[in-house]
DNA sequence: AATATTCCCGTTTTT
DNA sequence: CGGGAATATT
């Protein structure tokens, strides 16, 4: 080792505690680092790389391989940061996977080119696949059918496995849905995301040589949230190394909110079990959040029965009380919470500083309008809804249908995007011809002879074709470039862009995604289109969410995970909500509801507040909530309950000798009110009579009455307020 | 064929 | 409430 190694290695091991140390010093053989929240794990994951890198291995025969592309990044930009590593690979599963793929695209028996669809073209194709088995998608909404599907994706299971084993009726139609889906996809060149991770473990798992090859390659492994895994990913880590068995998993068994995708908590929890020689790193001492937050945070998760016992501890200040505030609607919630923030503002907390999360995206909309009152920047990470954008979709559909003549779905989409005259029954009469021919639909377009049979349309037809022809040259182009060439030449650029009755939006959206793809460029200099177009399908808009802007960032419980913030406000803390339950749910899983929770609470340093609405307007109807237990669960002494009055409304008028309802719907049948004479009752109707509302109450000695609405004396009494 | 209108659906989280 | 699909209208 030279000196200068020796000193770069010294500056590594600098300011780590026992523990990180003992991870980030571990060489070969399997290691697992169960790290607890704020303890430091991308501090010692990335100094472990870096030093793997400099002592054991090259940079090149490291891979890190992270969840998101949002920690995939974080990595990498700290890796980088301390100077060795440069070189390393350090990104998704799924985008492993799809690189993977491509480089072994013949040996893995795909098509070159092969699009990666979204989940939104993955439902239109289960539809087609629905109706191509000649069943109602009624009976079997393709919504339903696509947890199963992906389940026996992510467990390795193909469409001719799955309908091999023994089944009940359900499942047999399932496994009919399954390998007409399967075909669909393959007549598109088409892969899935499911698909990615399970190509790509099926080749590992079969391929000899390839598995040598890339064990060869990445000799150092270190898979980041491992509790986030499912059984496809798992795989993809043991083949990757079987013969080193150098597989570092760091992770939480209490931050594992992905089971709903298949994740399979099992992984992490039995490490040590596929592993009997792995070390365990425990990484228990917390780094960010004061000893409240701690404490009421450990409070819920201690709720949970699966998990790793494991004490959390922190050397930082005791801190504010953590508060819980109740409030009667989301209005006053979204109200309370602006005003609290403009506080925390005021007081020197930089807005970047703080962040709002909730369970659904919906929720995110009366918290915007508050926050725009209030005159508080914000940003808002919102999924994959920017790729939804149906002018997004279009241009890169564009691009899908150069790169994969056989991308029907793309071509189907902009065959009359901008309009040019080609309608339904043309496009059902070349679906038709391309079927009965079994030709592709582009082959079809682009054959003069059979376009002509179309009749009045063919010309139509005929001048896609040209336009098509007339966007090749992209393929060649840098990414932004081929964009801004697609655009021009497409139509979209006259429908979108220059159209001057038309919406800002768009247009927006546009050049943003013009100036994503040239970031992309300027870090990839030599990435294709192809490379760009993979990109963009494995992103969502939560990695472009910045902590440096001056704004207050808004987002879901789940985009939170790896963040920090100093103060944070969780709303909408009610049954139902969180912990989220649908109706008729079999999958609900309370304990993952309460990670989620937890997660959300030990993002925060300094202030956390949890709030919770008495009435939320769901669905655009008001409607009474429960509190949610979780709060019932926060039984440390550090913990402070508010009761937050509502705020001044002008439809909220001084009740005489009782608190009347804002509007109508505040009262429903059944509530509960209490009235100065007659005690406890219970509305049981609600009457428009005149330009007054009645409302009728029975009340426990039997009787019943019924009084204008304005006029009642009556106090509505709250479930929780019942003991 | 394109646009306007209605209606009906579902309704989480993300690669 | 809001988006998408089916239906009506121009």
């Amino acid at each position: 080792m030279t000196a200068g190694t020796q000193a770069t290695v010294a500056r590594l091991l600098e300011d780590l505690t026992g523990p990180q140390r003992e991870a980030v010093q571990h060489t070969d053989g399997p290691l697992l680092i169960l790290a607890g929240p704020g303890s430091g794990k991308t501090r010692v994951v990335t100094r472990r790389a870096a030093h793997l890198a400099c002592t054991v291995a090259t940079p090149e025969q490291v891979l890190a391989v992270a969840f998101t592309n949002k920690a995939a990044r974080e990595m990498q930009q700290r890796i980088d940061h301390l100077g060795v590593g440069r070189g390393m690979t350090a990104c998704t599963f799924h985008a492993f996977c799809a690189r993977l793929l491509r480089l072994y695209q013949a040996r893995a028996g795909l098509p070159p080119g092969f699009t990666i669809i979204d989940q939104d073209d993955r439902r239109k194709l289960l539809r087609k696949a629905v109706e191509g088995c000649e069943l109602s998608l009624a009976n079997f909404p393709p919504a339903s059918v696509e947890p199963a599907i992906s389940k026996a994706k992510n467990e390795l299971l193909s469409a001719e496995r799955f309908a091999d084993r023994d089944l009940d009726w359900q499942d047999r139609t399932v496994a009919r849905i399954y390998l007409c889906y399967e075909k669909l996809l393959r007549a598109m060149a088409a892969l899935d995301f499911d698909d990615l991770l399970m190509r790509a473990a099926v080749l590992l798992r079969d391929d000899e040589q390839v598995r040598a090859e890339l064990e060869d390659r990445f000799r150092y492994v270190l898979v980041d949230e491992y509790q986030d895994t499912n059984a496809a990913q798992y795989t993809v880590g043991r083949l990757l190394t079987r013969q080193r068995r150098n597989l570092c998993a760091t992770g939480d068994p209490d931050q594992s909110i992905y089971g709903w995708r298949g994740a399979n908590l099992e992984n992490i929890l039995t490490f040590e079990r596929d592993y009997p020689e792995a070390r365990v790193v425990r990484l228990e001492q917390n780094y960010r959040s004061t000893r409240r937050i701690l404490a009421a945070a450990d409070s819920l998760i201690a709720g949970n029965l699966r998990r790793k016992a494991k004490t959390l501890w922190t050397e930082n200040v005791e801190g504010p009380a953590v508060r819980i505030v109740e409030v009667e609607t989301g209005e006053d919630e979204a109200d309370g919470l602006a005003r609290g923030i403009a506080e925390r503002i005021r007081e020197g907390t930089g807005a970047d500083r703080i962040a709002v999360f909730y369970r659904t995206n919906a929720l995110s909309r009366a918290v915007e309008e508050a926050l725009m009152r209030e005159g508080i920047r914000y940003q808002v990470a919102r999924g994959v809804e920017f790729y939804n954008r149906k002018e997004i979709r279009d241009i890169l559909a564009y691009l899908r249908v150069l790169v994969n003549p056989a991308d029907e779905i793309a071509l189907l989409r902009v065959i009359n995007t901008p309009p040019r005259g080609i309608g339904p029954t043309t496009v059902q009469r070349l679906v038709d011809l391309a079927t009965a021919e079994r030709r592709s639909l582009l082959e079809l377009i682009g054959d003069g002879e059979a376009v002509r049979t179309l009749g009045r349309s063919a010309g139509r037809v005929t001048a896609f074709c040209e336009v098509l022809h007339g966007l090749r040259p992209a393929l060649e182009m840098p990414a932004p470039q081929a964009l801004q060439f697609v655009l021009s030449q497409s139509g979209l650029y006259a429908l979108y862009v220059a159209e001057p009755s038309g919406e800002e939006a768009p247009r927006a959206n546009l050049d943003e995604l013009i100036s994503a793809a040239s970031v992309f460029q300027r870090d990839r200099p030599h990435a294709s289109v192809l490379d760009w177009l993979e990109y963009a399908a494995l992103v969502s808009d939560v990695d472009s969410v910045r902590t440096d802007a001056g704004m207050v960032t808004l987002m879901t419980l789940h985009a939170a995970k790896g963040l920090e913030f100093d103060a944070v406000f969780i709303i909408g803390v009610e049954e139902g909500l969180l912990p989220f339950r649908r109706n008729d749910e079999d999958g609900f899983d309370e304990e993952e509801e309460r990670r989620l929770c937890f997660v959300g609470m030990t993002r925060a340093r300094r202030w956390l507040t949890l709030s919770r609405a008495r009435y939320r307007v769901i669905r655009g109807v008001t409607e009474r909530t429960v509190r949610s237990p979780f709060l019932n669960e926060l039984t440390t002494a550090g913990v402070e309950w508010t009761e937050q009055p509502a705020r001044e409304s002008s439809t909220r008028q001084p009740a005489a000798g009782g608190r009347l309802p804002a509007d109508i719907a505040e009262w429903t049948i059944g509530t509960v009110v209490r009235h100065p004479r007659h005690g406890m009752g219970q509305v049981l109707a609600l009457e428009r009579v005149a330009r007054h509302t009645h409302v009728r109450v029975r009340f426990e000695d039997g009787a019943t009455r019924a009084w204008a609405l304005e006029f009642a004396e009556l106090q509505r009494v709250d479930f929780d307020e019942l003991d």
